[in-house]
DNA sequence: CTTTAGACTGAATCCGGGG
DNA sequence: CCCCCGGATTCAGTCTAAA
């Protein structure tokens, strides 16, 4: 099989190179399992981890072994500890396996991700938002003890300080979002209906599945089609659900037989959304870079023309190697409009504006001239 | 002077038996400053520590003008073992003066709350809340590389895991919440306007001041006439001002001159107003904002769709991220539809159509959908 | 007086490829 | 590795000055 889409910086896993860890789940604590997967191998991770602390019972050592419950054996200060070397221990492994360009989500609520983000960013991770997932449904607080609890707290972050290159789609979040930006809180419901696993009694298959909209939003804004996104806590497989139907590629871990069976059958029944519709908006960045002097060359601007800026104050004559004149000021489009106007930088294609029948009109149209023609 | 309103909770402070230290604000470090109260003093305490926000360079907007970031030398640490020292030892410094059943407001934002929230665990203190302070009016991400920074994160707290009796007003706030719970986000104004205090030059006197609709939410849900609040990150005295205002005493600590004299003046202008009076300081909770990208989402039009006009005249195609492609238009709902008809603008929502059953339906109808079920 | 256009501002970890 | 430099990027307001 194919990757749905490929984009330069997508391996390709066409045929033989597909490696067999790939879209598939694998079975065991995440320490041990990730060890198969090789150093630099995914795009992205989306983690869920455990987080009942104070709940007795389901805390793991760093080993994976299970506490017997969190009994009075344990006091306070001793499970955290047991939390945070779990959590060092995952989030190292996951730390091996991602590429430098890539980026992880941890989801939490204020049970652990207070020490979850600290170990982050001890452990290197450089953050990149928090995000809050706003409950249009959640649970209310039937004691009347305290607020209602609405919500959860995502950390988005990138491998180091200075990774540089991470997937945002700035453009396809802002058509996403009646354009404007996409803020760092998101309003979406709980996961309820016929999207909740249940099983033949009846009752939820796994206590946190979280909704497909959530998953949606984080592939969308932090990935691209073909790109391998990693889930250590698997569960019943939300984010292998939601990354074959966006045409990512994913590979969980999970150690519960019942919830491993439960996301294979669900992800055997998702269908890939078409390809052409996985394209997403993209910004002037993303496309090919088209020097001034190119206007030149092509005949849209002739050398001895002369722009203004928008309201026709500045002045500047075009040269045959494409700088600029103005006054004392000689330079590139951006510098020139740099120093017309005293400031540090500009942008020469949006502040410089030829005559165009008369009328004004900026010099990134004649770009886009260019652009559209190649 | 007798306290504003008694009520059996709190210490009777009428004539000698009042503190020199009441309703002042103590100049110095905090953890200095507070060994001068004696312990179990304080009733509440709300603090805005230092963010550590580790900003590099310079930001400008778009327009090339330059953003004021917070540069000033309270802001910076040499690493996170200092920061962490620092935080342990004022939130130690907090937990002595505090009653057995006060409980503490710590706000930050994603550089330092994490670190705070873990600290806050491993000294004992028990969260009972994280409160997300949603911004109506947030600094946009000026580069387009992030999600838009739009909340900060309050921790609320009481002293141990087995504190008894800390005062929660839920009824008040259900009543004002428009009889619904009140929930862990609120939505909230920066602070600006005449609010926001400014010096003789015109320019912020504190960068970081926190409007007061922020401190009346905090102080009507979780303290009583009377009480003593603590603020150890003075600053320019929000917490004074709303404390007075609501009939509460205030102590505060902070070591900049000129941020007393700023507060002083400020708490001294402050007078007490009825409650009744009051209703105008709550913030309503913004209708949530239904963006089309949501309909992707929650699976009620697929990636791959095609959406008409209402005669049928116009085509396009729906993308993953939200935007349409018809011939050679692409972007939002609203930019496409303007496209294809020529004109500047447009309502997407009322403009494209969808298949429903083989008859033509607005795509408001699914929005609509949406809101009805959250 | 009212209305409108434009300037200004806010707790910000805000670029990346080529030489 | 660093340096250079092309050139991409903003939302909800408040306030002032002009009309």
């Amino acid at each position: 099989m194919r990757s749905v889409v490929s984009s330069p910086a997508n391996v390709d896993f066409s045929s033989a190179n597909k490696p067999e860890w790939l879209d598939t789940i694998l079975k065991g604590d995440c320490i041990s399992q990730l060890e198969k997967l090789p150093k630099h191998s995914v795009d992205a991770i989306f983690a869920d981890p455990p987080y009942n602390l104070q709940l007795g019972g389901g805390l793991t050592r760093p080993d994976q072994s299970e506490v017997d419950g969190v009994t009075n054996a344990w006091d306070q200060f001793e499970s955290f500890e047991a939390y945070d070397a779990f959590t060092r221990a995952w989030l190292l492994a996951c730390k091996r396996v991602l590429k430098p360009a890539g980026t992880i989500w941890v989801i939490g609520s204020y049970h652990n991700i207070f020490r979850v983000g600290a170990i982050m960013q001890d452990l290197g991770f450089w953050m990149l938002n928090d995000v809050v997932w706003l409950k249009t449904n959640p649970m209310p607080n039937f004691r009347g003890k305290r607020f209602t609890n609405a919500h959860e707290t995502m950390i988005w972050a990138s491998k180091d300080k200075d990774s540089k290159g991470y997937t945002f789609n700035y453009e396809a979040l802002k058509a996403f979002n009646d354009d404007t930006q996409m803020r760092s809180d998101w309003t979406l419901p709980i996961c309820t209906g016929h999207e909740r696993l249940k099983g033949e009694d009846g009752k939820k298959v796994h206590p946190t599945q979280k909704p497909e909209s959530l998953l949606y939003r984080v592939m969308l804004s932090s990935t691209n089609p073909g790109d391998v996104i990693l889930d250590p806590f698997f569960g019943t497989g939300t984010t292998g659900a939601v990354a074959k139907k966006l045409g990512r590629h994913f590979v969980g871990v999970e150690r519960d037989r019942d919830y491993i069976k439960a996301a294979q059958e669900r992800i055997d029944a998702v269908e890939p959304v078409e390809m052409n519709s996985l394209k997403v908006m993209q910004g002037k960045r993303a496309a090919p870079r088209i020097p001034f002097g190119r206007l030149l060359e092509n005949d849209l601007l002739k050398p001895g023309s002369v722009l203004t800026d928008k309201k026709g104050k500045h002045f500047a004559m075009v040269r045959a190697d494409g700088s600029l004149v103005s006054g004392p000021h000689t330079g590139s489009i951006h510098k020139v409009g740099a120093l017309v106007q005293g400031l540090d930088a500009c942008n020469g294609w949006t502040y410089w504006y030829f005559d165009k029948d008369g009328e004004r009109a900026p010099i990134d149209e004649l770009r886009q001239i260019i652009r559209e023609a190649s």
